[in-house]
DNA sequence: AACTAATAATTAGTATGACAACTAAAAAAT
DNA sequence: ATTTTTTAGTTGTCATACTAATTATTAGTT
């Protein structure tokens, strides 16, 4: 394969990243769900009343830490999330769903759902598995 | 095929690009490249001479008016563009290449095609294909 | 021709993302 | 046990996105 073809896979990856992110925004927007699509990553993470650290929350979702304090700092003010100390580690603290927390994700999830599919009008369960397949690769390709 | 599935591919085609960018930058960076990912991909769109608008950039790159303002005013802070009186419409002006910045194109473009290999290894042509043609039908799927 | 609507670019505000520097605390090394 | 090294989290800075609002100019309408 030569190199050459390989100018357009980057862009077109961010491109396209960038509209299912937008897309998803502004049905967010509009919908009044009250929180923007990262922060809704972070609370369908604390599923299940989970008690995670900020490290492994960071892990999970592919963000750094800077970041992630600053979304989980958002959610807090928005009462949907609690900073908790953690029992064996002063270091660090755990972080977990308050009740208004749970009540937007169940309120949210069909509905995020439902925007979710209409990226794949047109595309079989075969496309869906190929491109995680080979996202994957890239992604393990990529690994630091 | 159930919503459910689609809560993850989202998150894995945001996370895949993070990387892919994130990986990049680093090696421009390293490289001492002084462009962006971002500001690369602008260069690369101005190649052959070309004069464009903002307008049509913004097109090219699936970029918004407001973030390529910044980019080229960084690129022109940096003596890779220029901004010239469009003849016609005194509401724009068309953006191209200095002489540094052909320069610059030049010398960084198989750097950054080798750069770009990376993700790819273990990965074949059909896969490449495929990709493209996933990601450019979600593409179209959320066209606004 | 005057008025209205649309367009190109900019600016401002907020959120995210990468990186570096920093603080505090825990773990490892001697 | 004291020192050194790691680790968890925060803060600061810059670049990128998205939205909304602004300005200047052009296009369309009557």
């Amino acid at each position: 394969m030569t190199t050459k073809k390989f100018d357009s896979y980057s862009h077109l990856l961010d491109r396209t990243a960038r509209r299912v992110k937008g897309y998803a925004q502004q049905r967010f927007t509009t919908g009044n769900f009250d929180v923007t699509v990262d922060q809704w990553l972070i609370l369908k993470s604390l599923d299940d009343d989970r008690y995670l650290k900020q490290k492994e929350l960071a892990e999970l979702t592919g963000k750094d830490n800077p970041t992630l304090t600053r979304i989980i700092d958002l959610l807090c003010k928005k009462g949907l999330t609690e900073r908790v100390m953690h029992k064996d580690d002063r270091r660090s603290f755990t972080v977990h769903l308050t009740e208004p927390g749970k009540a937007k994700l169940l309120e949210l999830s069909p509905r995020v759902n439902e925007i979710r599919m209409k990226a794949w009008e047109n595309l079989t369960e075969h496309d869906y598995e190929q491109l995680k397949t080979i996202l994957n690769k890239i992604y393990q390709n990529l690994e630091p």
